[in-house]
This record gives C-alpha cells, sequence and structure tokens, in this order.
DNA sequence: CGACTTTGACCAGCGC
DNA sequence: GCGCTGGTCAAAGTCG
C-alpha cells in the first residue's frame, strides 16, 4: 500500500513500460507477453488501468515512441508501415502544438493535464540513451524518493516541445522510469550507434554477449511469425528468413557469431567480445 | 566557442 | 492566506 502511495504520489496520467497494447508492436506478444510485462513490474496496478493505457496507444503512434534501449529490446523487429489513418492522426497532432506562448510559468502546471508517458527503462552500462538528444534543464529532489528527478528537454530542434523526466526506481536503482511529455515536432535524428553490445539489420536487433563469442537474433519467433503474415518485410528480410530456415542454432535460438556476421555484415565499432 | 550541466531562485498549483 | 511541492528559468561553470 505505501508503494501504491508512492505510485500515486508520480502524479502520473497513464503507466505503460514497453507498447504491447499498441497496435504497431501488438502483434510481437501474446497476451500472457502483455499481461506479464505490462503488470508484472507494477502489481499494484489493477488491470483496470487500460483504460490509462489506452490513451497511451493513442500516444504511442510512430515517429513519437521514442527508441529507448528497452524499447528496442522488447519489440525488435519489424517497423510496420504506417496506415493513411495514423498519417492523419499525426498531422492532427502536431497542429495542436502550435500553442500560443503562454507566461513563462503559468504552462507549467498545465501540462499535468496531458497524457505522459511513462517508461522503465533498464540502464545500459549505467547509462540512459535514446536516439533524441536532450537537453537538461533541471533537476529536484522528490519527496517520498531518494532519488532527485531530472529534467530535459529535447535539443535537437528548436522550437521541439518534446520534454523527459528521469529519475531512479527507489525500489530497484537499476531502472530507470522516465516520462515523456509532448511530441517531438521534427523528424528522429539519425540513431547513434550509442547501444553497446547491440545492433540491427534488415529491422533485426542483434544482440552480442559478452560471455560467449555467439550472437542472438532476438524475437525469431516473431520473425516466423511476420513472415507468415507475409508483412512487415523489405526484400532483405526475406533473403535473411530463407537463410534462418537453413541456419543451424545453438541452443536457446543462439547462432554461430561468424555465420551471422557473414550474413549480415556486423559493424566492427559494435563487435562482440 | 558553442553545447551542455549544475544549481539556486522563482513561480503556479494545490491542500489545509 | 500560507506553506509545501513540482516544474522551469537562467547564470555560472564545465567540457570537448
Amino acid at each position: 500500500m505505501d508503494e501504491l502511495a508512492f505510485l500515486m504520489d508520480w502524479d502520473l496520467e497513464a503507466i505503460n513500460e514497453v507498447p504491447t497494447t499498441n497496435p504497431y508492436f501488438s502483434h510481437l506478444f501474446s497476451e500472457q507477453d502483455h499481461d506479464e510485462l505490462l503488470f508484472g513490474s507494477f502489481p499494484e496496478f489493477s488491470k483496470t488501468t487500460n483504460v490509462l493505457i489506452h490513451e497511451f496507444e493513442e500516444l504511442c503512434k510512430p515517429n513519437f515512441y521514442p527508441l529507448s534501449s528497452q524499447t528496442i529490446l522488447t519489440s525488435s523487429l519489424a517497423t510496420p508501415k504506417e496506415p493513411e489513418q495514423v498519417k492523419e492522426i499525426k498531422a492532427a497532432s502536431h497542429q495542436d502544438l502550435q500553442i500560443p506562448a503562454v507566461s513563462k510559468f503559468k504552462k507549467s502546471k498545465k501540462n499535468k493535464n496531458k497524457s505522459n508517458i511513462v517508461k522503465k527503462v533498464t540502464a545500459v552500462d549505467g547509462t540512459l540513451c535514446d536516439a533524441w538528444a536532450w537537453r537538461k534543464y533541471g533537476q529536484k529532489p522528490i519527496k517520498g524518493s531518494p532519488y532527485p528527478r531530472s529534467y530535459y528537454r529535447c535539443s535537437s530542434s528548436k522550437g521541439c516541445l518534446a520534454k523527459k523526466q528521469v529519475e531512479k526506481n527507489h525500489l530497484d536503482p537499476k531502472v530507470y522510469l522516465v516520462t515523456y511529455t509532448a511530441e517531438h515536432n521534427h523528424p528522429q535524428p539519425t540513431r547513434r550507434n550509442s547501444l553497446a553490445g547491440s545492433t540491427r539489420k534488415n529491422n533485426i536487433l542483434v544482440t552480442h554477449s559478452s560471455k560467449t563469442p555467439l550472437v542472438k537474433i532476438e524475437d525469431e519467433v516473431n520473425v516466423t511469425s511476420m513472415k507468415q503474415q507475409n508483412k512487415g518485410f523489405e526484400k532483405d528480410d526475406q533473403d535473411l528468413l530463407e537463410w534462418l530456415d537453413g541456419a543451424q542454432l545453438c541452443d536457446d535460438g543462439w547462432i554461430p557469431s561468424k555465420e551471422l556476421e557473414e550474413l549480415i555484415g556486423l559493424d566492427n565499432k559494435c563487435q562482440y567480445q
């Protein structure tokens, strides 16, 4: 109950972890996966929070949803084609961003009424990274938490209203809670090779272990699933799938790194140990 | 020198 | 009205 009170203290309008209910990612998760991912980490929240999750889904469209490490690691496969419907929604939401200037402090707490997106992000090598450039503009100690909250705004583009708040989860300091507010009004910058230990090729995330000279293709099952649905793959992906069909996998879906390297040409900068 | 971080101060909203 | 709290500003410092 204390934990719930603590969570409520955050004053969060929407709670989520990974976009398992989002139509763009839902095909990657079974219902069981969804429930485990969504409620397993926040058992305090019952499934009645689906109303809030729906709001999250509305916000969770491509071009807004940031590619954080956790996002990639859990939903790593295809980027589905963008439906016309979504383009319209995006256009409309961008219009909404043209908010008339408000006095500098008045706007601050108005944001409380907007739907925010909260993500749990596990730090990679003690650092947090996503594809956007952020500039820190404040840090505050938060009542009830031993860790301060940091405030960032997007520095990729002048006039971009996107912001995020980052704070450590007091229950698990390795986990950061990231709250995203407002949309980016510009394209996502080219992703730097900042995600240590992993790389993407042909829409498939490849992670490499420091313990073994092996490379693992994440979500191979979903590759098969997507193949069956015959959508979301480019020609190169089809080649990769054909190769996978004939590949000799080690236990747990791991394949010898050399073979994979030959297939997809792993970047030297991301070389596994 | 520009971009970024740090940090104290300021302000608005909210509860009492 | 007052005090607490969270969000933001902006000057100073740091870094590459």
